[in-house]
DNA sequence: ATGCAAATGATAATCGTTCTTATTTGCGTT
DNA sequence: AACGCAAATAAGAACGATTATCATTTGCAT
């Protein structure tokens, strides 16, 4: 899906490293990863990218429009590969599995309670934090 | 509305800096500060409380449900006196005002969306980023 | 007033992230 | 294919927010 091009599009060099950490987002398991996760998943597969140039390429990708950063509760930032639907996310307190949801109802709700107040959105983040009824989850009865 | 007495309820021994801080979220303009807002604000009133005290008090003050604490984008931790109804959040992103909203219509579609996805909620956060239009804000036109 | 567990405050340590700078690389041009 | 150079990288220092350590102080039951 993404191509070499994709990052000259963006205006950035198509280097080693950035093809790399492009590549993990569009093959990895997991959607939703810290830099940390990207660092050590690069190191793992043999890749040696340095920490300092996994957290730039991170924040020209979210520049670019080619990634979208979360603050999800713990601190560190979450990216993931941006595919044009916007969507918010629940949380698994248990596991750490993450779910993705739009709910119509509540993005329009959200603009006439902005509009009321005198505000114009710009953004906006819906995070649920809750217990997953997956088999993997440790919380399982 | 509080008393020393709040804090023996709380199982906390009712301390000066404890005292200290908890005057200072019930008379301050602001609902909702940072630790280094409120370590701020005791050294200009003459109060003078470690760093570290303020920041384990904070915590202390959360997990006995005296404050609610909130990660709004910037990375600190925001803390404000819990007082019974939960609210969300929209803050203005150029002067940093923070408005309290209760949509009850989000609150239901949130329950309905985790139950169908097979969670169940434990708790959430919903920040909305925007630009308010009070005559204070910078960015006004 | 006394004794002691609990709390404080100064400071060191930690964590995620950004900055600095010497070295390397991508890539358009010979 | 070799050059030249701006742009990018890597290692480590620096940073800001927060937590941990530990010697000293304080609240409070006796
Ligand atoms: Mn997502
Ligand atoms: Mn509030
Ligand atoms: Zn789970
Ligand atoms: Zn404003």
């Amino acid at each position: 899906m993404h191509q070499p091009d994709h990052l000259k599009n963006a205006g950035l060099k198509s280097t080693l490293p950035r093809l790399k950490v492009l590549d993990l987002f569009e093959n990895s398991e997991e959607r939703h990863l810290s830099a940390e996760d990207v660092y050590k998943q690069l190191l793992t597969s043999g890749e040696d990218v340095g920490l300092a140039t996994v957290y730039r390429v991170l924040t020209q990708f979210e520049q670019a429009g080619l990634l979208v950063r979360h603050h999800f509760e713990g601190g560190k930032s979450v990216f993931e590969l941006k595919q044009g639907e916007h969507h918010d996310h629940i949380v698994c307190m248990q596991c750490g599995h993450v779910e993705e949801f739009y709910d119509a109802a509540i993005e329009t709700r959200q603009e006439k309670v902005a509009t009321e107040l005198g505000f114009a959105i710009r953004d906006h983040s819906l995070h649920i934090y809750a217990d997953c009824t997956r088999k993997k989850c440790p919380h399982r009865r």
